[in-house]
RNA sequence: GGGCGAUUAGCUCAGUUGGCUAGAGCGCUUGCCUUACAAGCAAGAUGUCAUAGGUUCGAGUCCUAUAUCGCCCA
């Protein structure tokens, strides 16, 4: 037969040209209208400096899917696609540009930088939603934001402007996390903390008026002694009770130090007296505030020591932890070194060990924001896939402190605040200024630091819908329907978003939190550029296809695992989609009416088989319907895929054929082309979300195939595109629970037929014969109605029913339930062979039917379980004993014939 | 220290409110280039469901401990 169809799918040829079909027919493109209902997501926007990693692939295939569903379904869909500015890291990525040409920020000043930053951005900022393209994602590309676009800065302005005028928003001096080499401040989720090997000097600090005698304290970082003001000690301690209100001599630098009380002490670390350094501790800062000590800063923004320090200024703190041990080792004021392990806070972007440091920074005050977001999900509105999550990000916004949203750098939002040069007001507006607002004076500083880009993240799913303007898809589209993100950010943004969005909509941003899990080596590590480990997803498209990659990723995925992956795993997905592409290429080639005029056909001209698939199909729309609905990816691919490869490939398609290849009968013929044809499309749809690319070539081909043949053309094929053409319905009346039962049984025979051809190593093309005895009338005619069915499929030349047939001499035997089926074969039948084979199936099915008997002889089973359960142990033993009879006869007749 | 997840075939993993003889893919064995597909077809082998208790008529599934690995928080 002729056929323009390859043998094997190419997808490279097939994908950019449907994307960019999709993309000209702006399918992806949405407006708000009333008659339909709304469904809608944001994409987590990726950072503007970023590549397309598996992590991203994952969430991308996973939204990707929903919304093609959805927007099948339907819906009118919304995929709101953008990047956001990455304050600190893109910040770096330029400033490594500029010092390869030996240059950096300074030199240039914040203007012609930020101007740097832009021109970068412009250039390669789009380049990971580029690569979502490649993926199939059905992102609306007209809407594509970017977090310092100015809509959304104008977003973050005037939110900051709200919070601060409702007192949400303060400026202080406090001790923050401080990133030494991005010179920032840093919130206390951007900190990693990682247990360290660090260790625990105990330093004796004599006092002043008898200095031969010491107070020992215990410090994990000696050199921030340089700031120290106070001892403290816990005020039930008795070894330290008299001692309070003494004063110290602070070794090296000469200082006098009270001995304080504080129940913040913790008695049983180290020798029970601390040191305390407010500037530089966040615990000593809370106990400095409540005795009225001052703070000594001893540090400069680098991460060098400054100060009162003496031969210690210039150094960097590790540099001058050592030289200090030295010294006090020297003076004999180290008592000794005790190994200790403790946490240590790294920056989240560069590793560098974070400094406590006390400055002047901006903070929302959390409270009354997480309070709110905690009556929200108290009151359910929203759910976490898998549920489990509720529970982490619920005790995240219990415990809460005050978030530090300004950052020393300049690539971001700028702060919309100004100080009076002359009254020190602090004036807070949408609009530049131009004069004091409290003494009038016109000297204003604007304030240098930006906003933390998690401030802007957090308004997301309402700043790309046009907020603050009241805009008809701000209406339409907000509160989204669902948000699929990594367990990685739900302090980060998640939770962020629902506090923003119900301090400045009313409204939780979204109702579903779907997270699901993490992409790991098959060694079960993270991927990440150091180790090198990862698998870069635009490669497995090249090389295996985007649909194959799409669907192997998502049979993988059980929701919220982790996912060890490796290469060979996109083998998987490959294989399925060549056998689709194989499937649908048979069909479409035995599409044509070769000539033919279109036949009339009537319900008699479907067949058994016809019945069965459409039963089966009918059933698998439904579970794959639901099991999206519950967010199980898996367990919808895998029922496809069950269908697609052995229901309709292995069964219906070999069935068929000789249908198909017969020209005479016309009407059985048109029965199987019309069956083909809805099965295969309404297949197309349910797989479309998982592999658009290959359903819509598919769709095309069978479209113009349909298109030619008119008696084969359903009303969806009017649609320009299968994606936006009408998901599945099931219909129960069409699933023929009878027939699948039959059709369990007939597979059954042909299998084991089929195992006593390959067991006695009977060539495929040699047909059989095959006698079928049976217990009663009604199967017997069962049977016979579908002998050639049995006939073709277990290839055979003839086959015989008969009721309670005696073993014919030199056959083979089989026992399906209550049938048994003889082959005979002369000659071919090693009886020792055969009877040691038919007493292994004595033994496994008395051992069966033992088990079944225990439990019906239990009477607290039979009295206990339910009706159906017991009812079907029942149906079990009848059939088990039944079994046994049938193959201890064969053994009998085995022993008798010669 | 607190919380969460994982532990099922050689490997990677499914297994829904407890209820047939625990499944899939890869790999393995045997036979097939059968006019959709060798990236395929047919047939097959493979399990102390981490360990120890408990609940139950019945546990891979629920409960309690323990072990190992991983993640998060402090």
């Amino acid at each position: 037969m002729e056929t323009e169809i390859p043998t094997k799918y190419n997808p490279g040829e097939v994908e950019d040209k449907w994307y960019r079909f999709w993309e000209e027919g702006s399918f992806f493109h949405c407006e708000p209208d009333p008659d339909k209902k709304p469904f809608t997501i944001v994409i987590p926007p990726p950072n503007v400096t970023g590549v397309l990693h598996m992590g991203h692939a994952l969430n991308n295939i996973l939204q990707d899917i929903i919304i093609r569903w959805r927007r099948m379904q339907g819906f009118n869909t919304l995929w709101m696609p953008g990047t956001d500015h990455a304050g600190i890291a893109t910040q770096n990525v330029v400033e490594r540009e500029l010092a390869k040409k030996g240059s950096n920020r300074h030199k240039l000043g914040r203007e012609k930088f930020i101007e740097e930053v832009w021109k970068w951005k412009n250039e390669y900022g789009s380049e990971i939603l580029r690569q979502l393209r490649k993926l199939g994602c059905s992102c609306d590309w007209e809407r594509e934001r970017f977090t310092m676009d100015e809509g959304l800065s104008k977003a973050v302005k005037e939110a900051f402007v709200k919070l601060y005028e409702k007192g949400l928003i303060y400026k202080g001096k406090y001790i923050i996390n401080w990133c030494p080499r991005c010179l920032t401040a840093l919130s206390d989720d951007e900190v990693e903390h990682e247990d360290h090997e660090g260790h625990l000097w105990y330093i004796r600090y004599p006092f002043r008026d008898e200095p031969h005698l010491f107070i020992t304290i215990a410090t994990t970082r000696p050199e921030t002694m340089l700031g120290d003001v106070a001892v403290a000690v816990n005020p039930d301690d008795e070894r330290y009770r008299e001692m309070i209100g003494e004063i110290l001599i602070l070794p090296v630098v000469g200082r006098e130090i009270p001995i304080i009380a504080d129940e913040a002490v913790d008695p049983k670390f180290g020798t029970g007296a601390v040191k305390v350094t407010p500037a530089h501790d966040p615990n000593d800062f809370e106990i400095g505030k409540r005795h009225n000590l001052k703070s000594v800063t001893i540090m400069n923004e680098d991460g060098t020591i400054k100060g009162d320090a003496g031969n210690y200024i210039g150094m960097d703190r590790y540099e001058c932890r050592e030289a200090l041990v030295e010294e006090l080792k020297e003076e004999k004021h180290i008592v000794k070194v005790q190994p200790h392990s403790h946490s240590v806070g790294h920056c989240y972007r560069c590793r560098t060990v974070i400094e406590p440091y006390l400055s002047d920074q901006w903070f929302i005050k959390m409270k009354p924001l997480a309070d709110a977001a905690i009556k929200a999900q108290n009151n359910g509105n929203v759910s976490f896939y898998p549920e489990r999550w509720t529970k982490v990000y619920m005790s995240w916004l219990e415990n809460v402190r005050d978030w530090c949203i300004s950052r020393q750098i300049w690539w971001g939002h700028r702060i919309p605040a100004w100080q009076c040069e002359s009254c020190n007001e602090i004036i807070i507006t949408r609009e530049t200024p131009d004069k004091c607002s409290k003494c009038g004076n016109d000297k204003l500083a604007e304030e240098t630091d930006v906003l933390d880009t998690w401030f802007s993240s957090a308004l997301w799913p309402f700043s790309t819908m046009g907020w603050p303007e009241e805009t008809k898809e701000l209406e339409y589209y907000y509160p989204t329907s669902t948000l699929v993100t990594d367990r990685g950010i739900i302090y980060f943004w998640v939770a962020r978003m629902v506090m923003m969005g119900l301090e400045i909509r009313n409204k939780v941003p979204f109702q579903d939190v779907y997270v699901h899990g993490t992409i790991l080596d098959e060694l079960g590590r993270k991927m990440s550029k150091s180790l090198g480990n990862g698998i870069d997803p635009l490669l497995m498209i090249n090389q295996y296809g985007a649909d194959a990659v799409r669907t192997s990723i998502i049979m993988l995925t059980v929701e919220g695992q982790d996912v060890k992956l490796h290469e060979n795993r996109f083998e998987m997905g490959r294989n399925f989609i060549n056998k689709v592409w194989n499937a649908a290429r048979f069909t479409i080639m035995n599409l044509q009416s070769d000539g033919l005029p279109d036949v009339q056909i009537t319900d008699d001209d479907y067949l058994f088989e016809d019945t069965w698939i459409i039963s089966r199909l009918h059933s698998v729309t439904e579970t794959c319907t639901i099991s999206l609905e519950k967010y199980r990816f898996n367990e919808a691919i895998r029922t496809l895929y069950e269908f697609i490869w052995n229901d309709f490939c292995d069964w219906y398609l070999e069935i068929i054929k000789p249908r198909l290849y017969n020209t005479d009968n016309k009407e059985s013929r048109m029965a199987a082309q019309k069956v083909l044809v809805y099965v295969l499309n309404n297949m197309l749809h349910l797989l479309h979300p998982f592999a658009p690319f290959i359903t819509e070539e598919i769709w095309q081909h069978l479209k113009s195939m349909a298109t030619q043949n008119k008696a084969i053309f359903v009303d969806s094929m009017k649609n320009a595109s299968l994606m936006i053409s009408q998901w599945p319905c099931k219909d129960a009346a069409k699933i023929k629970k009878n027939v699948i039962e039959t059709m369990s049984l007939l597979q059954d025979m042909i299998r084991a037929i089929r195992n006593i051809r390959s067991n006695m190593n009977i060539p495929n093309k040699q047909k059989l014969k095959a006698l079928v005895s049976v217990n009663d009338k009604k199967l017997k005619e069962t049977l016979d109605n579908h002998n050639s069915f049995l006939i073709r499929m277990a290839n055979l030349d003839n086959i015989e029913t008969g009721i309670n047939l005696k073993k014919p001499e030199s056959t083979a035997s089989e026992v399906v339930n209550d049938i048994q089926i003889f082959v005979p074969l002369k000659g071919l039948i090693d009886k020792e062979v055969e009877k040691k084979k038919q007493q292994e199936r004595l033994n496994k099915t008395e051992s069966h039917l033992d088990i079944v008997r225990k439990k019906l002889f239990n009477e607290s089973f039979v009295k206990n379980a339910p009706a159906h359960v017991v009812n079907a142990e029942r149906d079990r033993e009848a059939e088990l004993s039944g079994q046994i009879i049938k193959i201890k006869n064969i053994l009998q007749d085995l022993d008798k014939d010669n």
